[in-house]
RNA sequence: GCGCUCGUAGCUCAGUUGGAUAGAGCAGUGGUCUUCUAAACCACCGGUCGCAGGUUCGAAUCCUGCCGGGCGCACCA
């Protein structure tokens, strides 16, 4: 018995009373049922406040509805009991063998065991990081690189089609500086006072100038560009190394400069003007960007004939929709929001639905503890920590874990101290001992040549082999939430859950036999039971990128 | 000034979208290993959910107003 099958029995019990005329529902019957797992035992294996949000509407008290779907359920297959509580609550108690069958289950889906088709048909882009190509990737990039990761996986697990991609910012200012910032290094001049200051910036210059020495020949503007590109080149390759080392791989790798080569600007601008709200004034070219509740409309070509940012922004846009993505979601910085609105209008400018094609999340800043002390990180002031340092000093799997641990829009901050600390107030480490555990009892179990496999799954009937399988069988729903919330701390939550729920079964039942002991239908009941928690802790940490070590 | 966002235990944070007595981890105190990994388990300690109103059977959650922190408001990128 899942959560699911469950709610799917309270519907029909519902649907019954009202065939039979017991119940005049005023409109249909909500297709979902809403069933939890209650943090109190006293409150059953399961519980449902239907009879509460339905009352109204009924036209009776909760409690006397709870009471005539609880006479309802009690007559359901692999109902134990059903009692009504409180205000109107709910409580049910499923048999042991209903609930024991979810193990079987685990292990029939495998590595598929938590991926459901909730979002099949959606085409959804993913679009995160979109760092410039000036520098290392830093911190606050490494909290998408986990994150807009980890909410790919899950999305993919609930069936969407998702496209990872990553927005070079490769045109413009910042470019021209960080050209100017390389040439004058390598001249041995100080860097411009708007600039890039960091070390990375003077070593880069060097192997540029040693690689190059051609380049010292070039006429100054030259000479310039010849910089910026080469250390373009090699910042990209660098920043992709960094990303595929951390694990974090996209599908696309779309640069802002190819959207002009080939006139998809053009392009975009001409779909957007054909959608009405583009004009032209004061020599410039604008959006009527408060047509849609902008504080002021937005320039896309300015007076001297150069296209802004939020044109390339547009164009792009557009050219995601073209591809055939909704939504497209964005994943933006903290100091990003201010763009969110204007996104939003944008899609609507485009004759686009803001409310379902485009959706943009805001990662809250991330704050760095070493020592005790915090650090502030500036690629322009040069103190950096780039995603590399950082793994260096935490290893892939905890910081992964740790960043996909909490919200995106909480701030954060991480205690290096804590994450490399390879004890338990790590929770990476936590649930990945689990593992190892479940695969060290899976090799002990072949050793003594017990075999996963058929097993009575009414055996399992221990208070803790029920909780063990309840928490199991959460995880599809689980990752279903996580997928359409965007929110895959909700998985790794549920993974510390669920090793907590694990050590306490292992703790109080054994699973193999003892010394000379023969094995019985238990032992094989509970090895089951085992393989399938591996199994879960092994597809909760793939869908975060975090390894699952069978040996710690 | 306008706008966004956050405020929950000593610390770091959850809170199933309005449900039952607000939960974890860490820190602190005290217990549990002769056999499956003690990187574990159990118990205790710890709260005016920033403050004040409102909405209703019911609010940490929704609305309003304050207080406090962070951030953003370009023909910059």
């Amino acid at each position: 018995m899942t959560p699911e099958e469950l709610s799917r029995i309270v519907a029909e019990a519902l649907s019954a009373l009202v065939d039979d005329g017991v119940l005049a529902l005023g409109g249909a019957v909500p297709p979902e049922v809403r069933v939890e797992r209650p943090k109190l035992r006293e409150h059953g294996d399961y519980s449902t406040n239907v009879a509460l949000q339905l009352a109204k509407q009924v036209g009776r008290p909760p409690r006397e509805l709870a009471a005539l779907l609880a006479a309802q359920l009690a007559a359901a297959p692999g109902v134990a009991s059903v009692e009504v509580a409180g205000p109107g609550f709910l409580n049910v108690r499923v048999a042991a063998a209903a609930q024991g069958v979810v193990a079987g289950s685990v292990l029939a889906g495998g590595d598929a065991y938590g991926s459901s088709d909730a979002l099949a048909g959606q085409r959804i882009n993913l679009e995160f990081i979109s760092a410039n190509p000036t520098g290392p990737l830093h911190l606050g990039h490494t909290r998408w690189a986990a994150l807009g990761d980890a909410i790919g996986r899950v999305l993919s697990a609930a069936g969407a089609d998702v496209t990872r991609e990553f927005y070079i910012n490769d045109r413009g200012a910042q470019m021209d500086k960080f050209g100017a910032s390389l040439e004058a290094s390598a001249a041995g001049r100080p860097v411009p006072e708007d600039g890039y200051h960091g070390d990375y910036v003077h070593e880069l210059a060097r192997a540029i100038a040693s690689d190059h020495p051609e380049f010292a020949e070039l006429p100054a503007d030259e000479r310039v560009v010849a910089f910026r590109e080469e250390g373009y080149r090699r910042q990209l390759t660098e920043q992709r190394q960094q990303l595929e080392e951390f694990r974090t791989v996209f599908d696309v790798w779309s640069s802002e400069r190819s959207l002009h080569d080939d006139d998809r600007v053009k392009h975009g601008i001409e779909r957007l003007r054909e959608a009405g709200h583009v004009f032209e004034a004061e020599g410039a070219l604008w959006m009527r960007t408060t047509d849609f509740g902008d504080d002021r409309d937005r320039v896309l070509v300015r007076t001297n004939g150069e296209y802004t940012y939020f044109a390339s922004d547009s164009a792009y846009y557009v050219d995601k929709r073209e591809r055939g993505f909704s939504p497209c979601i964005y994943l933006l910085g903290a100091d990003h929001h201010g763009y969110v609105n204007r996104l939003r209008v944008l899609a609507a400018c485009a004759g686009d639905d803001p409310d379902r094609d485009i959706e943009v999340l805001i990662g809250q800043l991330v704050t760095i503890l070493r020592g005790g002390e915090e650090l502030r990180l500036s690629k322009r002031a040069g103190t950096i920590l780039s995603l590399r340092e950082v793994v260096d000093l935490t290893g892939v799997d905890a910081l992964r874990y740790t960043l996909c641990r909490y919200p995106a829009d909480s701030p954060l901050t991480v205690d290096i101290d804590v994450v490399t600390r390879t004890a338990s107030d790590n929770p990476v480490y936590y649930v990945q001992y689990a593992h190892a555990r479940l695969s060290s009892i899976l090799r002990n179990a072949a050793d003594l040549g017990i075999a996963v496999g058929d097993h009575d799954p009414g055996l399992l009937s221990h208070e803790r082999e029920g909780e063990l399988l309840r928490a199991l069988a959460d995880l599809p729903r689980v990752v279903q939430q996580a997928a359409t919330l965007r929110e895959p701390h909700r998985v790794a939550r549920y993974l510390e859950d669920t090793a907590a729920t694990f050590h306490r079964f292992y703790d109080d039942c054994r699973v193999l036999p003892m010394g000379d002991e023969e094995v019985t239908d238990v032992h094989r009941a509970r090895l089951a039971l085992v393989a399938a928690t591996r199994v879960v802790l092994a597809n909760g940490l793939r869908m975060l990128g975090v390894t699952a070590p069978e040996r710690m």
